[in-house]
DNA sequence: TCAATTTTAGTACGATCGGTCAAAAAAATC
DNA sequence: GATTTTTTTGACCGATCGTACTAAAATTGA
């Protein structure tokens, strides 16, 4: 399932360019001005090429998705695995998933954008190739819930660990928003201070 | 400023159950879905009726916003009004605020679908009258600061101040799009459960 | 160098968008 | 009951959407 033709060096390129040109307009303009046409005049070619080298529209987006859980995953996993605590492993998760907004900004609000836009045709929220929330907050509960044994957090209900771990991906997605707004947001600083909030929240009393 | 023309009794009835019809739509199959057409379709009517009532799809959806802003307002204030310390604000403010959501459900998750996705022609985020994020984070900053001389919180400066608050919206606003995905949430136990993290994230250590 | 292949530009298509408008229908007024 | 006003319908407009397709251009390979 790695490779399914091997892509020659021009493929590859216009490829790239067209996912960047597109990443581009959605993070900057959004995602209702990224039309076919637009991502086309950015990058100065024909639309006709976009749908040579991507099977469809959808295709496109889904590629641009998976590409940034790719970055997300290799740079996220090794320090998460370095981890021996829940409370390291939860400072950790929120601090590199900021550092990686910084290293990653236009992506990352372009993701956002993405996956609070796209809905199939009935218009039920689409899903999305190894992005699952659902999944994300449940390490977190379990996360939460492990924290509590190794005695650094307070005791969670099943409930109440949920909340907090919706809480810690809301302040995580709602950085992406405010990214998209101002430009000039020291986010090692910011970065910090949410990993104080939640380390507040969650300890033991 | 009040009353612009005094509108008929039909004519109100017509506009609410246009206005309630494009609720649904918003909030049940996302904004995208929300066509003049559909929105006709939805209320049984031909959609030159609603160019009759509004004056564009714009002002439609700006009436939407408004409304919700009006409910909101009159809900919240009094409530805010009886606090006498910025920690009682803050509480009040996250838990009535949860509470609103409870009893506005579809009306608060479409005005957020519409928050986010509309935009001017150019793709910047288009602004509402009466919706201002920035001078609710800064409501939030000062009563922070407040709390730290009252000697309920802890010393933030003032970007430590900022992100608490803006994660405070963060975790509201998140919660509207949860209440989008999932129908049985336990908004009364949810909005205990904020407080209390907001809580301890504030708190004098 | 010349044929085969890959890549591109450009046009056209059907669908849908928000909005307009004339004429029909309904309601209000006298 | 006749006239005026309000409301509704349904067809239509120009624009834009994603996509399909053809023919030209560029590249590759022998």
């Amino acid at each position: 399932m790695k490779s399914q033709k091997k892509l020659s060096f021009i493929e590859e390129a216009r490829r790239n360019q067209i996912m960047t040109c597109a990443i581009e307009i959605i993070s900057s303009r959004g995602y209702a001005q990224a039309s076919l046409a637009q991502i086309a005049k950015e990058a100065g070619i024909s639309k006709g090429v976009i749908s040579y080298h991507f099977s469809s529209k959808d295709d496109l987006i889904e590629q641009i998705v998976s590409d940034l859980y790719e970055s997300g995953s290799t740079f996220m996993t090794p320090y998460l695995a370095a981890q021996t605590t829940a409370l390291g492993w939860i400072n950790t998760y929120i601090e590199k998933n900021v550092l990686f907004m910084k290293s990653h900004r236009k992506h990352v609000i372009a993701v956002t954008e993405i996956i609070f836009h796209a809905r199939d045709e009935e218009g039920k929220p689409r899903h999305f190739r190894n992005i699952d929330t659902d999944a994300t907050i449940n390490v977190l509960v379990k996360m939460l819930h492990r924290g509590t044994m190794e005695g650094d957090f307070r005791e969670f209900t099943d409930f109440s660990a949920r909340v907090l771990a919706a809480t810690i991906r809301s302040a995580i997605d709602g950085l992406s928003f405010q990214l998209a707004a101002s430009l000039d947001l020291d986010l090692d600083a910011y970065a910090k201070e949410l990993v104080t909030i939640f380390q507040m929240a969650a300890r033991k009393v």
